[in-house]
DNA sequence: TGTCGATGTCGAATCGGTTCGCCCGAAGAT
DNA sequence: ATCTTCGGGCGAACCGATTCGACATCGACA
């Protein structure tokens, strides 16, 4: 069932059926007609491997996931999702590779053996050999998040640093003094991973600018982390009255934390952070965040990796969101204890 | 790059390079480190495509997931996580599509072109098209799931009809004697999804074999119509005191559903259910439920797959599990209401 | 009538690997 | 000294598409 069979059976040559498929050159009607009807006849659908090798692209795409091991957060999967939705309506596969684990073979795999046109990389070190494996392959790629010297590839990402200055800064409204960051796993952090330095020096920053008393504490992606997290920073600080956190797996926990200790939100403590619309929106109670249009990231990384496929030469884009803080149910004036 | 510019650089013929990395012939060693030593000078890996076109498989295997547009469930999510490291151990790439959108073009494009060597479907219906599509493509295929002629195919899965009995009994030693099975969504069920039918038929057996009054109501997969369902419920039902569910993500929404309607749980209120382990755990209050080892399942899918792969022709095989109930804290000794 | 252009089709090269058959030369057997 | 064997390597075919140049046919036009 390859392309010869087709031929044959409508009495033309191969080339004559590629030409009917692509309508790249003129055929004539009927004979267009006749090898759609053998076409239809033994349902041929062209051999995707010849004609990659052929044409020296793949119409397929890698997604570069963090390692299976590790759940994906609620926004991680909103991109996994939103990038296998768009290159879908532009007609391209996605090949799922997971790196960072033991086997990074699946990584070298993808990315030697040519399989894919190009990249998508997910949770991003400031410095990332992943990238640098990329650019000395050549392979076109595009970050959703970016290495310590963005200028130098494509990617989109959340504006952490700003975003969550921005959640201080709506907790230090409402009288809060006493704010914790909460990050994500130490791990993470210990790896140079972008988005908890950036929020962290946001936060620094934010709680300088408005002279409060901050704490911070890296807390594994779970729930479980989260209350010990909560029951931790309480200790410490007994009179902590809000949280700014990118967190979201934790959340759960850290609202469970909070009301072992006795504490209502928003009555006795505020919550404000950096989450997926999803997540933020299905907490209890709604969490006070902003809204990591996922969808929106997923997709402009698609396309963006589509025009650097289509020309390499050009110069790098980038795209940084800061969404606004939508107002929900955990944050109120501050009501200080102790 | 390609091979002919190693046998150039080598000063043998392309033959030789092939034999001398893949070993399937004898090559001196001295010819052996002359051509290493130039590969790994050029940093050279044999081109996946052209490979795939000779020996006519890709090394790919197909995962095939719900809509993008809906969101993974917690099981779901283990599934895709234990596929990707399972296929990646056995050096697999894995090709993600997501079929029944709007754009099925994705589903037919990895089906069609030979793309992948294999397919993992999963959310199959008791009658499925894309499991037609499969068998008449002749293409290997296991299901996370199966349809309504499981003997006609190989699969993996969980024994809801079993598992959900199992709930009822449970409930029903503890004393509940008016029980509501809470299904997946309305439209998943209404086009023959596989569990919601299969668990209905063991809460109806099970309610009849005790004597109990039982109740049905599908839920859409998230927290808020959780909420409603609950409501909906206690409605119809002010005396009801347990739930049955196999619907994971309207859990949380359950909770507080209840919570609203001033019913604790365990205490006015017992739920069991069948969730993936890690959720069930990660619940609050943890829930008592039979746990989906998904790692378990996605493992066994794809070794099944691969074994499908080397030999269409064997007999097909399958993997039902109906773990244990785990006793956590959402089950207690039913306390009559009204 | 001969030339020209357009139209429709074909043959062959090509992409980058793998693999089969063959050949050369050295060593061992007779 | 001749025959066999075997290690080591080469050349060519092949996988299934795409694409370029060539060519046959035919009508129009000079």
């Amino acid at each position: 069932m390859n392309i010869g069979e087709i031929a044959r059976r409508s009495g033309v040559s191969r080339s004559t059926v590629s030409y009917a498929l692509s309508g790249k050159r003129r055929v004539s009607e009927v004979t267009r007609q006749r090898i759609q009807a053998v076409i239809d006849e033994l349902g041929y659908r062209p051999n995707a491997t010849a004609r990659a090798l052929k044409e020296g692209r793949t119409r397929t795409i890698g997604l570069i996931i963090p390692p299976a091991s590790r759940r994906l957060t609620d926004m991680q999967l909103g991109f996994v999702a939103s990038v296998v939705d768009a290159a879908g309506r532009a007609d391209l596969d996605v090949l799922l590779s997971s790196s960072g684990g033991e086997h990074d073979r699946s990584f070298e795999r993808v990315v030697g053996g040519k399989r894919v046109d190009g990249v998508i990389l997910m949770e991003i070190r400031l410095e990332d050999d992943r990238v640098t494996s990329l650019r000395r392959a050549g392979l076109p790629f595009v970050g959703i998040g970016r290495t310590g010297t963005p200028e130098e590839m494509s990617w989109v990402d959340i504006d952490y640093e700003t975003l969550i200055a921005k959640c201080v800064h709506h907790l230090a409204d409402l009288g809060h003094r006493r704010i914790a960051f909460v990050d994500r796993s130490a791990e993470l952090a210990a790896t140079g991973y972008g988005p908890s330095h950036r929020a962290h020096a946001g936060f620094v920053r934010a709680i300088a600018e408005r002279e409060l008393k901050g704490f911070s504490s890296c807390c594994a992606d779970d729930a479980t982390s989260g209350v010990t997290c909560v029951e931790r920073l309480l200790e410490e600080d007994p009179g902590l009255t809000a949280i700014a956190t990118i967190n979201e797996a934790a959340i759960p926990g850290m609202y469970r934390g909070l009301g072992q200790a006795g504490l209502t939100v928003p009555g006795d403590f505020s919550i404000a952070g950096v989450a997926g619309r999803y997540l933020a929106e299905n907490l209890h109670p709604p969490l006070t965040a902003a809204d990591v249009p996922a969808d929106e990231l997923g997709t402009n990384a698609v396309e963006l990796l589509i025009q650097r496929i289509a020309d390499p030469s050009t110069p790098h884009r980038s795209l940084l969101v800061a969404p606004p803080i939508s107002l929900r149910g955990t944050t109120g004036p501050a009501r200080p204890r102790d």
